[in-house]
RNA sequence: GCGCUCAUAGCUCAGUGGUAGAGCGUUUGCAUGACACGCAAAAGGUCCGAGGUUCGAUCCCUCGUGGGCGCACCA
């Protein structure tokens, strides 16, 4: 026996062997654990799941962490005879993983993601989004988090891409979602919207400038950021300031820097009389209150800061071009040669930077999709307490009412001031992100008329590709529909990559242009999708007459208004005008003949941009300026709907380009992880959720987002109690990060010490929402806790009298006492577990374990072990046995592997998972 | 500015209206037939400061000091 019983337990050996029997057993699953008589069919359920970690890399410890927390519970309540559900799943979290491919290809091939493009960069995403989802999945698997697999969802799957089309449908019906031009937070690094959630301040030490627009005007203004003034439209200062009570509701001219100006006065509340002269330029297009302010007062606005974070052109001839910083110093300098500048002193001021990118936030207007929190509209029904099927409410009001009327109960309770602090102060959310890498918005506009279309189908879709590079593009030859040459490397390669995108496409047919190029190009895609290609010459690039062949440089010398008259013919040529109609006719044939299929049409770079002309209804003006030149290669999307264009009845569309917030699907994962919008079986039994465990750090970003989305959109809660823990902190206190090169990963701890070990440390020092410095040689004592279990265990089993077991024992007073003392203990446990609060739970295990049963109670019964009386042996043994099996239940969700291990050695039969705890 | 939170043994942290606990560390014995990742014993704390409530406070209240954090403003 003791050959199977070292004095040592190896976790490392027996973990991935335990997780493994326990997978193949399915009783994860607890429709399994009902088919096998396990469960009962009328049994509660408990049902939780898991907080997707992003796809950006690996788990650290705080995700450890909160596994732990989730599998004891969901292993307390399995042992208690639930039908206890625990779903895994994956964030695509969408900046995040794209700005970390991004910095990834930039340290790696020095390339931005434009260089790759819109395919092959989401290509690269996903790779590393599936690689990072496998070492996750390890990762939690090693903790021994028992989850079941059969069900495991991704935030970007086809399910869930699916509900989150459908939930914006929705959302978007009830007027909950609306297009708007409003200021948005602008991050220049990462070229994207982010919510306000997702900005955090920085206080610096700034100057504040106070200045006069010119001579003439009476009130100087205060500011930080005097670059922006260029873009005033007026002074606001609070009604009851009498110093500028006279000048209220008049306009004055100014000429400020190279422009003229007209600055109203007016006032407005929310102006503070005491900070600088009490007198604020207002600048609508650059600050939200501004915005707001020129909103009540019905002033224009003007952009004089782009996406870039350059000034614009509308910010006049001194300031074009430049950073804004550089605009500050030119602005400061003007102002004082022109003897404006009144005063400057220090102060500090809060800088906003983006989250993820660490980008200086520009406010901008900007035309985006957000969530309205406050207008009203008709739940029609409704399980959330407090408000009724069918009665009219908000989406504030459904988050405020779904804590306040106590169905969703948030633990620890100080967190709910939190919440409802957030809500009172909740801005509609905006939910359009410029990324490329997340769930596309669900939106598209008529090509011809701009008008969005949102509760439709793809019914099939175009693509036009200009041909990949021939030597004239490389060397800035024209290149027009009377020269035919071939594609060079670049070109050959550039089409087998579009060929490669359009693979999965499901092409039916390529229409292409004649010539070699196109053809070259068609061929190739040809090769790649198995579809059949048409020619028609229609499709040729505009005829260039006497300049084919020749160099763009010469050709501007020669004919200046080659390239940008639309209608010119200098050089005996084919105007764009005509190129345009001859290619608009053969394409609207073809569209005609080919409906209902997925189509390749290919052809040139003229060609295609003035067809485009009269598919967007483009001037000739926007055609040759404003619109792109259109890239080698790369296809351009039309999609063509299963309904018309209401407004104009066109069928050809455009999708959005841009994607959804993250949060947006996030938002849903209680509900779209059980099936969602289809009215499963699980998501009538598992939701709402039982219980939650997300850190408190994203109590705004997602538990708001959850409860307002399943609100919105089942009229439930998402979940009856939301445990929020701490963040886990290295040993002095700092938080993990990769930068700072103190990342633990749970893995190395799990390898060295035992998951176990792992789980008792962290889970033993944390009170509910508290943070937890995570320390290494907790982890060891934890180690030898489960050796101390092992070996306890190893007692008994050499210990085990030797006589035939006697038919019926009789425990003595003392054997009594000792069962009561441990039935005791293992109540209170069960106690603690239920309130959740697992580090009393924890603790107590540990000490009754260690220094009850292992130092008293076995050191006891040693004697009665060796004596002479065989039904006292027994006695004693038995008692023993009763409170070690007893206690490997106890401490089984705690410690999940070392009480598996050792259960099966005194019950072969039995798997601990599914016993029961009562 | 508003709010939250923490301050307990050398370190990291639990905890309680009746003068305190764990892990690690330290000291002293022990190779005691489960375990040296152990056993037995021990040292070590005016439970941040001041005041209040109470028969009694480390715990409740007020103020203060010093950390941490959130939110808002930031012209």
């Amino acid at each position: 026996m003791t050959d199977e019983f070292p004095t040592r337990y190896d976790p490392q050996e027996a973990e991935p062997r335990i997780y493994s029997q326990w997978e193949k057993s399915g009783y994860f699953n607890p429709d399994r654990c009902v088919e096998d008589g396990i469960t009962s069919k009328e049994a509660d359920y408990f049902s939780l799941v898991l907080p997707p970690p992003n796809v950006t890399g690996t788990l650290h410890l705080g995700h450890a962490f909160e596994d732990t927390v989730q599998d004891i519970i969901i292993r307390y309540n399995r042992m208690r005879g639930k039908r206890t559900l625990w779903i895994p799943g994956t964030d695509h979290a969408a900046i995040a993983t794209q700005a970390k491919v991004e910095s990834v290809l930039n340290k790696e091939e020095k390339k931005n993601r434009h260089d790759l493009g819109r395919e092959e960069f989401l290509r690269r995403v996903r790779e590393f989004a599936e690689k990072s989802h496998d070492t996750i999945v390890k990762q939690v698997k090693r903790i021994g988090a028992s989850l079941d697999w059969s069900r495991e969802a991704y935030t970007l799957d086809e399910k869930r891409s699916s509900a989150v089309k459908i939930a914006f449908e929705r959302m978007y019906g009830l007027g909950l979602i609306y297009r708007g031009a409003r200021i948005v937070n602008w991050d220049p690094r990462s070229q994207t919207t982010v919510s306000d959630d997702e900005v955090v301040h920085e206080e610096t030490n700034g100057l504040l400038y106070t200045f006069r627009y010119d001579k003439d005007f009476p009130i100087a203004i205060s500011t930080t950021r005097p670059e922006t003034k260029v873009g005033d439209v007026a002074v606001a200062v609070n009604p009851k300031d009498e110093r500028y009570k006279e000048y209220v509701g008049k306009e004055y001219k100014v000429k400020f820097v190279d422009k003229e100006f007209v600055i109203k006065i007016v006032a407005d509340e929310n102006i503070d009389p005491a900070f600088g002269t009490g007198a604020v330029g207002v600048t609508p297009a650059h600050s939200l209150i501004d915005w707001e302010i020129a909103e009540k007062n019905s002033l224009p606005y003007t952009q004089v800061i782009d996406e870039q974070a350059r000034m614009t052109e509308a910010a006049g001839p001194l300031l074009v071009g430049k950073k804004t910083l550089e605009a500050r110093e030119i602005m400061v300098t003007w102002l004082k040669q022109e003897s404006l500048m009144e005063k400057e002193e220090e102060i500090k001021l809060n800088l906003s930077k983006a989250e993820r990118s660490g980008g200086t936030i520009e406010p901008l207007p900007k035309l985006q999709w957000f969530i309205d929190v406050g207008k009203p509209f008709i739940l029609s029904d409704s399980k959330i307490e407090g408000i009724s099927s069918g009665e009219t409410t908000t989406l504030k009001e459904i988050m405020k009412q779904a804590v306040s009327g106590g169905q969703v109960k948030i633990i620890p309770d100080r967190f709910e001031k939190v919440y409802f602090h957030w809500i009172e102060n909740l801005r509609d959310w905006c939910i359009s992100r410029q990324l490329w890498f997340g769930h596309r918005i669900p939106v598209w506009y008529c090509l011809k008329c701009g008008v969005p279309t949102v509760n439709a189908q793809i019914s099939s879709k175009w693509f036009l590709v200009r041909h990949g590079e021939t030597d004239d593009n490389k060397e800035h030859r024209a290149s027009g529909g009377g020269r035919d040459v071939p594609l060079n490397e670049v070109g050959v390669a550039q089409a087998e990559k579009a060929a490669e995108i359009l693979k999965g496409q499901n092409i039916g047919l390529i229409i292409s242009s004649h010539l070699t190029r196109a053809k070259q190009t068609a061929e190739i895609i040809a090769k790649a999708t198995g579809a059949e290609i048409i020619y028609d010459e229609e499709l040729r690039e505009r005829y260039m007459g006497k300049v084919e062949g020749v160099h763009h440089d010469e050709i501007k010398e020669l004919y200046p208004s080659f390239w940008i008259d639309y209608h010119g013919k200098s050089a005996e040529n084919e105007s764009y005008h005509e190129t345009g109609e001859r290619v608009h006719v053969a394409f609207k044939k073809h569209r005609d003949s080919h409906d209902g299929m997925n189509v390749v049409v290919v052809s040139h770079g003229g060609a295609i941009r003035t067809l485009l002309k009269h598919l967007k209804n483009l001037t000739p003006e926007e055609t040759l300026t404003k619109m792109h030149l259109i890239p080698n290669a790369t296809p351009i999307p039309i999609d063509i709907l299963s309904q018309d264009c209401t407004n104009c009845g066109e069928k050809l569309f455009e999708q959005d380009p841009d994607t959804l917030d993250t949060w947006f699907s996030s938002g849903m994962w209680t509900f779209s992880t059980l099936g969602w919008p289809e009215k499963t079986k699980d998501l009538e039994t598992y939701h709402p959720n039982s219980f939650m465990a997300p850190g408190y750090e994203i109590i705004f970003m997602w538990v708001a987002r959850m409860i307002l989305m399943s609100g919105a959109l089942i009229g439930e809660v998402p979940f009856r109690t939301v445990y929020f823990h701490g963040i886990v902190r290295d040993k002095n206190g700092q938080k993990f990060s990769k930068s700072k090169g103190n990342g633990i990963d749970p893995i190395d701890m799990a390898e060295k010490y035992g998951a176990d070990a792992l789980r008792m440390a962290l889970i033993a020092g944390a009170s509910p929402g508290n943070d937890v410095k995570f320390d290494e040689d907790r982890v060891r004592g934890y180690r030898n806790f489960a050796t101390k279990i092992w070996n306890a265990s190893r007692f008994l089993v050499m210990n085990k009298p030797d006589s035939a077991r006697p038919e019926t024992i009789t425990p003595t007073k003392k054997d009594k006492e000792i069962l009561d003392g441990f039935l005791q203990i293992k109540s209170e446990v069960a106690k603690h577990i239920e309130e959740f609060d697992f580090h009393l739970a924890s603790e107590k295990t540990y000490h009754y374990f260690w220094h009850t049963f292992a130092d008293k109670i076995i050191e006891e019964a040693k004697s009665r072990l060796k004596g002479d009386d065989m039904a006292d042996q027994w006695a004693a043994y038995d008692t023993l046995e009763q409170v070690l099996l007893g206690s490997l239940i106890m401490l089984h969700p705690f410690m999940p592997f070392v009480t598996e291990e050792i259960y099966q050695k005194f019950r072969p039969e039995k798997m601990l998972l599914v016993e029961r705890w009562d």
